[in-house]
DNA sequence: TAGAGCATGTAATAGGTTACATGATTAG
DNA sequence: CTAATCATGTAACCTATTACATGCTCTA
């Protein structure tokens, strides 16, 4: 049996606070889309089934000319849930990246096509790069006091040194596709 | 709709050459286990489907004390498709990253546990780092003679600008994490 | 006035893994 | 004698996305 990761990414975010579920929705668009996400359907039935265990506790908070919004809070039970996840060994994971496997099968298409994909792909980490630098520099002036911080940067700085190497590799692979260009 | 991938990397495996569900997947496992893996309960039916599509055709090799294989070639019409899929554009992939999800709630444990679970990152990255290495040692010195070559090359080279920079980030992660607990 | 943001939620569907069944051979 | 390799395949299950429903407010 194969257990989600989904439902640790929930209480994992309901350890900064509490959230609505909306709210855990943006956080990972907005912060973490580099390596993960979380879709609506996924993260409503998981917060359901977090309270049902006693893991998270539901208040309701109304507003007026919004829809209320329904907040949860972790519970001891749900510290204690998550933690254990946490120093868990993590089994290894195996992205799977579209442009690669594109790329495994590139002397079916004309070099041309294959540069195409790949500036396609620097642009993209380019962008995210850039991204995570105006996160981080939010993060870093606006003084931010959160014990989380220091675990944030971690992960800022993952997204750089992994994109930077994205956006390099991309480089030589476009000048390794033009000399064989150039050589038919 | 979301469409399967799985169809085009069983399809652009079959460009190949003729093969069988069972090559198909050693072929993942064994050479493109860091951005690609299919499991045969997706292997076989999707094959099932190509030979239904034209896309493929299959005959039946007989061998002594092993089972039959089931030997599938991709026709023009599969060659059109895989061609068709090959240069559309890639949508974004979001990758889960499960030690960097982790991470990010690491204020939940302790620095040591923290520092556990990063080392172990390194370590996994390192042996597959390693393993490409080893990869392309065999397939540079051993002359192999593929009009493919030039492709796999630039996998290789994505294979280990990647795990360079998880490895790199990992170091310096580690660094700051031991800085963190001296400060305590 | 169209669309985006706020906010919750479900149903339909697609995507993917795991475990199992079968059975011979070979390596340790 | 046990485990792995060879080889195909299916059923049960879990995981995840997409589309839809609802309805108000604010902005372009």
């Amino acid at each position: 049996m194969k257990k989600s990761k989904t439902r640790f990414a929930v209480l994992g975010i309901l350890s900064y606070g509490p959230m609505s579920g909306y709210d855990i929705k943006k956080f990972y668009e907005q912060n973490v889309a580099g390596f993960w996400s979380e879709s609506y359907g996924q993260i409503y039935p998981i917060l359901k089934r977090l309270a049902e265990e006693k893991l998270a506790t539901r208040s309701i908070q109304k507003q007026e000319g919004k829809p209320d919004r329904h907040i949860y809070a972790i519970t001891q039970k749900g510290h204690d849930e998550l933690r254990q996840w946490l120093v868990e060994p993590t089994g290894r994971h195996i992205g799977r990246h579209e442009t690669l496997l594109k790329l495994m099968f590139g002397q079916q298409i004309s070099i041309e096509d294959n540069i195409l994909q790949i500036k396609r792909f620097r642009e993209r980490q380019i962008a995210e790069l850039k991204k995570i630098e105006a996160l981080k520099g939010n993060f870093e002036h606006q003084e931010v006091d959160d014990p989380n911080l220091p675990y944030w940067r971690l992960a800022f700085g993952y997204g750089e040194h992994v994109n930077r190497a994205y956006i390099k590799w991309a480089e030589e692979a476009l000048a390794a596709l033009r000399k064989m260009e150039i050589m038919t």
